[in-house]
DNA sequence: AAAAAAT
């Protein structure tokens, strides 16, 4: 089989569109601003966005944007970003005098700001009830509605127009009343809004939000590659599997949206979910990252919220408003929809999506997590809040506040649950669905999404879920042909030195995340890096969460393409184009290594994971062993044998050690049951089924015994796992 | 042992 490189959509060229537009005009570059959050930023547009950004953005302008920024950074990157790294370091310590002089804590990547420009004249609290607040959204922009921006009217996006209507959604209220900054138009607007809405008709197009939204590099996904990635669900009734998005229906502000981020066809695993979802039946789903999960929920989701209307949530969230100043102040939301993840990057991620697939809708999706101003999510919530985004425990803060009642939430999901058990929210989670106003299961309906399915998450699952359909997905891209992995010997001492040799290998335009150990680790190899010249950032806990999103933008951008990463990066992340994973300190547990080298080669696209070796990984050896197997991947000999040795010491400890020091690799290789195994590794337990196991037959079963020992070879923790806690 | 997450 061929591997398609899906490379087209991510040049250079379109990393640099969807960069900040105001780094060169010095209003990113602090001077002492404060902090705005990615999510909030643009909100006081009115504030200080100049007039000059709303005018000139019709068209064409991205173009006019990439060639007049490029000589700023680009420019000089492509000579080696050695001397821009350092300029623009310079410029990040002057203008926030913080911390050491690093790229990316210094503000120099200006992003901060406001980087949409402003279309509202109007500030937003005037707005009242069920006014167009779709985030950023502005009403000035909808002067420019025109074929241009309704969905799908893109020639190059294809396919037929999905507003062919085109004036449906903006009949009466926008033209009337909305846009035009006049204050006078509000309150017939409010008035109107309450009796004719209908959510499943799209709002007029926004050219200005479409465009942020639509233009980043990491939509389009081609999944073309994936067909032969096994899916199982599992349950009674389960309803069919779909080929194609148009095979449900899910409205035209859906359809319209699928269009604009050029999602071409489904997942295997929204293949499975959405028909799923949309029955309205609860989901136990055991897929990777980078399977398209996200969007396997948010579009049955929000289809039915849009198909359903607000109901008794915008009763709800009425009542608990009161008028003040002639405004009306919403004390608290009623979110429709809750959306549980358990990193703070991951919320966003999620939130962002969230918006791309609420453009046009009356849905106004928010994310609330931990290290960031709560008093601007609080007010961020305060203009609307359908879909919720939400790390555990800021949520129940903002519960406990009084700022979030979940009364009326009738979809639950729950991302990466496992990951979320493993750091400790489980109490959390439950004061979240069980102990509060949460509408008890069967009241609403409930998935959860998880990688691993031990038997913490098989208790959550029996206790959140309702005659539930177990959807099992292969893995995509972790450990598919399409990332080639290289382990290395490198003793502790020589790391450094080696992952230079790497760098330097690598290509000026490609990301490479750099996975350490521990947190200290990281800062240390940064500065490392950063005193040999090169670009680079980086993520861990123990900076801020300002710091974090910040180094994220930098890398995911471009301006830093040398990211030093902990765990913290390793699970959730999308980020487009990493070409290269360097393991420089392996973790100990294979589970963690399958989520980090999936950060590359994602959607289709190669990668390359080199992992650092020695001594001090002992533990790993024999899952690392089987993955690289699993994978068709070049087996070092020595690697072979360390897992023989390793492994004969572990299972038979106490024997004497000449025991396993007679046997070879041809030994081990018998051993392991491939008998041939050299020239036909891939063949070796696999029962022909990538990421199954050899027992598709039984796997997913409910209540059989199966699944855990079979799901994708790894780790050997599934094996251990007693299905339903018995 | 380390990492993550509410302050």
């Amino acid at each position: 089989m061929s591997h398609v490189v899906v490379d087209g959509s991510h040049g250079l060229e379109q990393q640099l569109a969807v960069l900040d537009l105001n780094s060169a005009d010095g209003q990113g570059a602090g001077s002492g601003r404060r902090y705005i959050p990615p999510h909030l930023r643009n909100k006081d547009a009115s504030k200080n966005a100049g007039n000059a950004y709303s005018s000139g953005r019709q068209s064409g302008y991205s173009v006019a944007q990439v060639q007049s920024y490029s000589p700023g950074w680009d420019g000089g990157r492509s000579n080696g970003f050695v001397n821009g790294y350092h300029d623009g370091r310079m410029n990040g310590t002057a203008n926030f005098g913080r911390g050491p002089p690093r790229n990316d804590r210094g503000g120099r990547g200006s992003f901060r700001g406001n980087r949409n420009g402003g279309s509202f004249n109007q500030p937003m609290h005037n707005a009242g009830y069920g006014t167009y607040e779709n985030k950023d959204g502005g009403w000035n922009s909808v002067v420019n509605r025109d074929a241009y921006t309704s969905f799908g009217g893109r020639s190059d996006r294809g396919k037929s127009a999905f507003f062919n209507d085109r004036g449906a959604g903006s009949r009466g209220r926008y033209e009337r009343g909305g846009f035009g900054g006049g204050t006078g138009g509000n309150s017939r607007w409010v008035e109107e809004s309450r009796d004719e809405e209908d959510w499943s008709k799209p709002l007029p197009p926004n050219e200005r939000l479409e465009h942020e939204l639509f233009s980043g590099s990491n939509t389009g996904i081609n999944f073309e590659k994936y067909d032969d990635i096994p899916v199982e669900a599992t349950g009674t009734n389960s309803p069919g599997h779909i080929e194609s998005f148009h095979d449900v229906d899910m409205g035209e502000i859906i359809m319209g949206n699928i269009t604009l981020s050029r999602y071409t066809r489904p997942t295997p695993v929204q293949k499975y979910a959405i028909p799923i979802i949309k029955a309205k039946r609860d989901l136990m789903a055991c897929a990777q990252t980078g399977s398209g999960k996200t969007a396997a929920f948010l579009l049955p989701v929000l289809s039915q919220i849009y198909t359903d209307g607000p109901g008794e949530a915008l009763q709800a969230t009425k009542a608990s408003s009161q008028q003040e100043n002639g405004k009306y102040v919403r004390r608290k939301q009623y979110p429709i929809s809750l959306v549980l993840a358990p990193t703070r990057e991951l919320a966003l991620q999620i939130y962002d999506e969230a918006r791309k697939f609420s453009y046009r809708s009356r849905v106004r999706p928010c994310v609330v997590y931990g290290g960031a101003d709560i008093g601007q999510q609080i007010r961020d919530l305060e203009r609307g809040c359908h879909l919720l985004v939400a790390t555990p425990g800021r949520l129940v803060d903002m519960m406990e506040r009084g700022k979030i009642g979940l009364d009326y939430c009738k979809y639950l999901v729950l991302d990466e649950a496992d990951r979320m058990l493993d750091m400790g929210f489980e109490p959390q989670i439950r004061r979240i669905v069980e102990q509060d106003t949460m509408p008890p299961k069967g009241a609403r309906q409930t998935m959860m999404f998880s990688a691993t399915f031990p038997k913490e998450i098989q208790i959550l699952a029996r206790d959140f879920l309702e005659e539930y359909i177990f959807l099992a997905v292969g893995r995509v891209g972790s450990t598919s042909e399409n990332i080639t992995q290289k382990v290395v010997w490198v003793e502790e001492n020589d790391k450094r030195s080696f992952l230079l040799d790497l760098l330097n290998a690598t290509g000026k335009d490609s990301l490479t995340l750099v996975f350490v150990e521990t947190k200290k680790g990281a800062d240390a190899l940064e500065d490392f890096l950063y005193r040999e010249g090169y670009a680079c950032t980086s993520i861990h806990g123990d900076r801020s969460q300002r710091d974090r999103e910040e180094a994220l933008h930098q890398f995911r951008s471009g301006r830093c393409p040398i990211m030093v990463a902990t765990a913290v990066a390793a699970r959730g992340l999308d980020i487009s184009n990493v070409k290269h994973v360097i393991n420089f300190d392996l973790p100990s547990d294979i589970e963690e290594y399958v989520h980090r080298i999936g950060r590359t080669g994602r959607v289709g696209n190669l990668g390359l994971a080199t992992s650092f070796y020695n001594d001090k990984n002992s533990n790993i050896t024999k899952d690392l062993l089987d993955i690289l197997v699993e994978a068709k991947q070049e087996v070092p000999s020595w690697l072979e044998n360390l897992a023989y040795e390793h492994q004969h010491k572990s299972t038979n400890r106490g024997r004497p050690k000449r025991f396993s020091g007679g046997f070879g690799a041809r030994d081990y290789r018998q051993m392991a049951g491939g008998g041939n195994a050299f020239g036909n590794r891939g063949a070796r337990n696999t029962g022909g089924n990538r990421g199954f196991g050899g027992n598709k037959g039984g796997f997913g079963s409910f209540g059989g015994d199966s699944y855990g020992g079979n799901y994708g070879n790894y780790g050997g923790n599934y094996a251990q796992v007693d299905w339903w806690g018995n």
